[in-house]
DNA sequence: TTGTAAGCGTTATCAA
DNA sequence: TTGATAACGCTTACAA
């Protein structure tokens, strides 16, 4: 069933029909309503590669996501699906490892499908740097800032890492921890970890606490299992810890089982705040504090980005989501614990 | 660039470049190395619209995910994913709300993307009966039992839901307990969830152990503030409660935290089993006891199904996936309990 | 308001 | 082994 099908089916032409299935104007009320009622009948769709063939493009946005395992990007994806749903665009997902390099594949991609913009979930500046001078379609890459970068083609939607992670720490020491550990991400291949990584150091300083990050700063995946082993390694080698800081929840439930399973009790011997404020958060036992990205926020804020890009011509811009701590059971109050001992 | 500059810059014609791009035979190697060569230094890749509307079909496998919070689904298409990456086939993912039609859609988007083969991930028979008469695609349905269907070209890959249930109650039911909730999905929306409760309803019988539909089964939807929402109710009412069997673990999860908010404990005052056998519940607290559905085995088994119907014409198959019960902390042996408390 | 026809980038057939 | 060319289904000028 082709529109030439249609047209000889309605007496129409195929200029005709091809007008009306696009909603165009110079079309009668009644050729519109005989080739409607027929193309209903028949079930009839357009055939999306000749008509992306014929306009260079297609309605689909391209979402590149970096790590599969990353619980946060599957909250991004599932937002963004039901977001595009109703809308222009279609979307369609590719996963690729984290080791793999998101701007040549986003690359190769593009040029099969003709999407009209790209989303890029999770990604290292480097590989834009080297990669994304050729890349000629609007993106927002979101979880990293891309402001430095300066391609006048590539928004970022992000959470303040650096901030955000500072909060994390300043919280912790709040309540009275001075003796802190810290699980990331490797601070070569994440920039997400690094910033992360520079807010802490940051926050240790501004209150004059001591954080030797050779023996303290434990690289892990973003997994339960990579927080599991940085855990491990932090129990054993650092006895007189108090307080974690992992910089992802995931991390941070694997990091409490490893506590767990050595012995030490959550929080009573060691306080745990994780970062992405996933579900789960509230479901755990105890109740995980964590630092809350807005994955709404992120999620609608990307689309408007890109489609401001796409439809309007909109310049770059680059948006800070808004994190808020959420202070929960997970992390013991010293102060409050310490007084409550001397009487 | 399209393989006419290809043509014109090697000064062969665009026959003999697609020749090279498609990696057919009767073309020179001097041909072949000078083509490629160049068509690597422009990067060029072939522009697939105009490929699949010659060739009237993509490479493209057409995967429809039904439940967009469903945890157990972003794990399969994980692996579906890097189990496609290398090949053939590019997997191209659609998710949907679990109140939409999920026949209707795959239909719809099939007419749009031409894929070779659909796999469906949740979906209900009901809607297979009404709508997939007329999609003539391979296609596999997993975690629904297609085998009463009839389909010619529906596989299905599925863990034995009915049996899986039995085994869960009857765990319950060894470990002594005897008053026992079941939470789960509306028996008239999800197949699975009517397996499984028939799977309980049998080991019920089965051991002499009555069991009150209308007060012990509690249905929700299938996330942590489903699972919340059934226990507090069934805490409510059924204040004799010393288990809970969940047709899911993110609903266990909730459950859990429902049990404890209401100052119940885990497993001291509830007992809980799951299903699924996410990485969570070995890192939950308690850990979390569970029926593991072979994630790796079904995503390998239904692109096997596929690829079989696909490229070598092979008819319907309809393939038990192996569950295991992983007994675990969140579940308390009442009769060694029992035996403790009279010593 | 409608019809006609060119052309999008590719594959595949047939002739050379 | 290579080249020329029709065809895939659609959109869009342009003509009627």
């Amino acid at each position: 069933m082709t529109i030439k099908d249609l047209a000889a089916r309605s007496g129409y032409a195929v200029g005709t029909v091809s007008r009306v299935l696009n909603n165009q104007p110079n079309v009668s009320e009644k050729a519109r309503r005989t080739i409607l009622a027929i193309a209903r009948a028949e079930g009839f769709e357009l055939n999306s590669n000749a008509k992306n063939l014929k306009q260079q493009r297609s309605n689909s946005l391209l979402a590149v996501v970096r790590g599969v395992y990353n619980q946060l990007f599957a909250d991004l994806v599932e937002h963004l699906q039901s977001l595009t749903a109703g809308g222009d665009y279609r979307l369609v997902v590719d996963y690729i490892d984290e080791g793999e390099n998101e701007v040549r594949r986003a690359r190769q991609l593009a040029r099969e499908l003709k999407p009209q913009g790209i989303l890029f979930l999770g990604g290292s500046s480097e590989n834009f740097r080297d990669c994304f001078g050729d890349v000629a379609l609007p993106s927002v890459l979101v979880t990293n800032y891309g402001g430095e970068l300066g391609f006048p083609n590539l928004s970022s939607v992000t959470t303040d890492d650096r901030a955000a992670a500072a909060a994390a720490i300043g919280y912790l020491i709040a309540q009275g921890h001075r003796q802190i550990g810290v699980i990331g991400g490797s601070l070569e291949n994440s920039d997400t970890s690094s910033l992360r990584y520079a807010g802490c150091v940051e926050a240790f300083q501004r209150a004059g606490v001591p954080f030797d990050p050779a023996r303290r700063y434990q690289v892990a995946r973003y997994s339960y299992a990579g927080g599991y082993a940085a855990m491990t390694r932090l129990l054993e080698s650092e006895r007189e810890l108090t307080a974690v800081f992992a910089m992802s929840d995931t991390m941070a439930i694997g990091a409490a089982r490893a506590a767990r399973d050595a012995g030490r009790s959550i929080p009573g011997d060691i306080s745990l705040v994780g970062f992405d404020g996933l579900p789960i958060c509230g479901y755990y036992q105890p109740r995980l504090a964590t630092v809350i990205q807005r994955t709404t926020f992120m999620a609608e804020t990307r689309l408007r980005l890109l489609d401001d890009m796409i439809r309007r011509g909109a310049g770059a811009r680059h948006v800070l989501a808004p994190y808020e701590l959420a202070p929960n059971g997970s992390v013991l109050d010293l102060g409050k614990k310490n007084e409550e001992d001397r009487l």
